[in-house]
DNA sequence: CTTGTTGCAAACGCTTTGCATATCA
DNA sequence: TGATATGCAAAGCGTTTGCAACAAG
């Protein structure tokens, strides 16, 4: 699936739009302020790419309550977020020499194969002093 | 919801159960070992118990592709989980520090109301050297 | 033209809920 | 007995899929 990448209209709006959202979002929130700015994408459209992008590491993904976040890629090297939980804007840092902290610890405990999902949360200082949800987006 | 903590049937099949299974599960795996020993429990009833459990911190939580796994508190304290990805198997561990580490450097970066979460994935040796799936159970 | 993409609507999988019935204390 | 918990089946929610119509190259 997705294998020639062609580009579409749908796609050219989808990531136009992540560009303009600019935090960890939904497949649903960009279907949704997609519409509000009148254009039509259908949902499994978007379901289809945001998942297809996410799987060229050309998005970040974030799960959370069950739900899937995706936003567009900034770093390319591993790296972990810091999500304020209000508005979804992100930082993003890395620990030096996590990766091969956490592997060597669970070596001496008997695993292999060892991966890690390391995030932070938390509500960051715009969202604290007033704002309570997304801003961005404005012209057209 | 769940004020009183009546010992029913259902709750002491679920908490045996949790013993037995030892490992992160799903309800819907509390649910089929109990069916396969031919407990009779309803699945809504399994959810509502579990859910209640983790919220009084009787249980461990982890999410994972959407699935909510549950698992008997050992440790009291605040502590990470390093799980086997094939039976779901687990070893808790803390890193000193982190908690104060983590919320410091949010701190720097204008992020207030810190928390984090960190788990670990990997295949655990028993696994690897052959057993393909959960293991557990025996008598009744 | 040909093949990759889209959009719709139906299907999915996990979880939650409404409500009448059963059960603990 | 009376409040609480259970079980069933239906609903919910985010996500995926089948398939005919469509558009990029």
């Amino acid at each position: 699936m997705f294998a020639s990448r062609r580009v579409t209209r749908p796609r050219v709006l989808i990531v136009e739009q992540l560009n303009r959202l600019d935090a960890f979002s939904t497949a649903q929130t960009v279907y949704t302020s997609l519409c509000a700015r009148g254009k039509k994408v259908g949902i499994a459209t978007i379901y289809r790419n945001l998942q297809a992008m996410a799987g060229r590491q050309e998005l970040d993904t974030l799960h959370m309550d069950g739900e899937t976040f995706y936003r567009l890629c900034k770093d390319r090297h591993h790296h972990h977020h810091l999500v304020c939980r209000k508005c979804g804007r992100t930082v993003e840092f890395e620990i030096p020499g996590f990766e091969e902290w956490t592997r060597e610890g669970a070596r001496s405990l008997g695993f292999s194969e060892v991966s890690h999902s390391l995030e932070l949360f938390g509500v960051c200082k715009r969202c604290r002093l007033g704002a309570t949800s997304n801003d961005s987006d404005a012209s057209d």
